[in-house]
DNA sequence: TTTTGAGTTGTTCGA
DNA sequence: GTCGAACAACTCAAA
């Protein structure tokens, strides 16, 4: 062994993908042969609903596939499960991408110390991000707490051009593996086509629409939008590829979906600044107000069963598929917020269950921003409200059937509102569960007892 | 240091 | 039906 040229690992952690992966390339550089490695840790699997793990079962048979089969996956504590496989391939370094959330930064800190005892280094290349968290700085070195000024920012830092997968003849090691988690769709579930060649197809299908991007996006029974939430969410491609591809485009569709992607930068940013805003309010004051325990609401939240058509289709479709339009997102977390005045936590922790996108910067702090309590100085008359949101940007009920089907029969005209419509609601649709125009006082209220308390 | 302008995504009301 | 104003005050960024 001794006289053999030492290999590397590489862990693959939240980039599933070979393409545009500089930690990928290290490890092909710096080892004779490169063993691949997937750690399936168990608080992160855990806590997964079975939509998320069907899907992350899915990319790495992906990414199994993309390797020739020879992808290793463990299961375990992965302070002890890279170092272990490390140790058994006579790895001299286990290369990874940086992970900036509170806990992938604490448990890397972990496993490098306990390769180090081993004499093997822990090397860092990259990150899920085109600039990473922490290097978009003011004059005097600080963070931004504020989007504009951050996009500005961000995109005068730049970021480096796109790298190619590794060379076809690369060497890998092989090592005894537990084999991809069985983690079937569940029934009724239908999700995403996951992996790196699925991403890719997506964005070229996207591309071709982009232009009408900034027009559509907000529309949920449209399919306006790229939909590569989840593709960047496991690193299926990375962000870099995506801007390098808009980078010649001028419509306003390209720089509307640049913009996004700077959202996700700028989150990723503050919980890395602020790492427990993934728990706490960021705006501490927002602790002090008074909210409601849940109960029974937040059931009916959960289950689609509001009486308010826009917010249970939304609802609804994120149990069948995974996934919710961006729009309504903010229309159910407002309602959970404003009209049931429930705290932002037991919205977000729902959405991570569900949610095969789901990501703790961009949900985290999405939610804040709804509550009031984010990063932007929210004006506090900032209520939606879901029947007239539902009516701007769902104005044919097209969305609203397709998830709600007791309302499958109702006409635009009633669609938002059907207990207004003669004959009164379809048989098995609730009524609306709270006066929105009341709750949206008492919403107001509270919010100024809690400036003047 | 001080000042100034600006801040993702809304709703309601009255003209 | 459309349109503009009002709805608070505060923090942040930059000049």
């Amino acid at each position: 062994m001794s006289d053999q040229p030492p290999t590397a690992v590489m862990w693959f952690r939240r980039d599933l993908r070979l393409g545009d992966n500089p930690a990928l390339l290290a490890a092909c550089d710096a080892g004779a042969a490169v063993l691949p490695l997937f750690v399936l840790d168990p608080r992160l699997w855990g806590p997964a609903g079975p939509a998320r793990r069907a899907y992350l079962a899915a990319s790495l048979a992906a990414l199994d596939m993309s390797l020739g089969g020879r992808l290793v996956v463990r299961s375990g504590d992965p302070v002890r499960e890279v170092h272990r496989a490390a140790v058994e391939v006579g790895a001299a370094s286990v290369h990874v991408a940086e992970d900036f959330g509170p806990y992938g930064a604490t448990r890397d800190r972990a496993v490098e110390s306990a390769l180090g005892d081993a004499g093997i280094a822990l090397r860092r290349l990259g990150s899920p991000y085109a600039v990473a968290p922490g290097r978009v700085v003011n004059r005097t070195g600080r963070g931004y707490q504020v989007f504009t000024p951050f996009a500005r920012a961000w995109h005068g830092h730049g970021w480096r051009d796109p790298v190619g997968p590794p060379a076809p003849d690369q060497p890998w090691v092989s090592a005894p593996s537990e084999g991809i988690p069985d983690a079937p769709v569940p029934d009724a579930m239908t999700l995403p086509a996951a992996g790196e060649q699925a991403a890719r197809e997506r964005w070229s299908a996207f591309l071709t629409d982009v232009a009408s991007y900034d027009a559509d996006r907000d529309r949920p029974d449209l399919d306006a939008t790229s939909r590569m939430s989840v593709h960047l969410k496991w690193g299926e491609v990375h962000p870099r590829t995506l801007l390098a591809d808009l980078a010649p485009l001028r419509s306003d569709g390209a720089t509307a979906y640049r913009t996004e992607l700077a959202w996700r930068e700028f989150y990723a940013d503050v919980l890395h600044r602020r790492p427990e805003s993934a728990r706490e309010y960021l705006r501490r004051e927002f602790g002090a107000m008074e909210y409601d325990e849940p109960g029974g609401d937040l059931v009916a939240w959960q289950e689609g069963r509001t009486g308010f058509p826009v917010v249970d289709a939304g609802m609804r479709q994120l149990r069948a598929t995974g996934w919710m339009h961006n729009r309504v997102r903010m229309i159910v977390a407002s309602f959970l917020v404003k009209d049931l005045h429930l705290e932002w936590q037991h919205g977000a922790r729902h959405f991570l269950r569900w949610l095969v996108d789901g990501d703790l910067a961009s949900n985290q702090h999405g939610w804040q921003w709804v509550a009031g309590s984010g990063t932007d100085a929210s004006p506090y008359f900032r209520v939606f409200n879901p029947t007239t949101q539902g009516q701007r940007f769902d104005p044919r009920g097209d969305y609203v059937r397709r998830w709600v089907p007791e309302l499958a029969d109702v006409d635009a005209d009633y669609i938002h509102e059907p207990v207004l419509r003669p004959g009164g609601l379809p048989n098995g649709y609730p009524p609306p569960l709270v006066d929105h125009a009341e709750e949206r006082r008492e919403a107001l209220a509270r919010l100024e007892r809690m400036k003047s308390g």
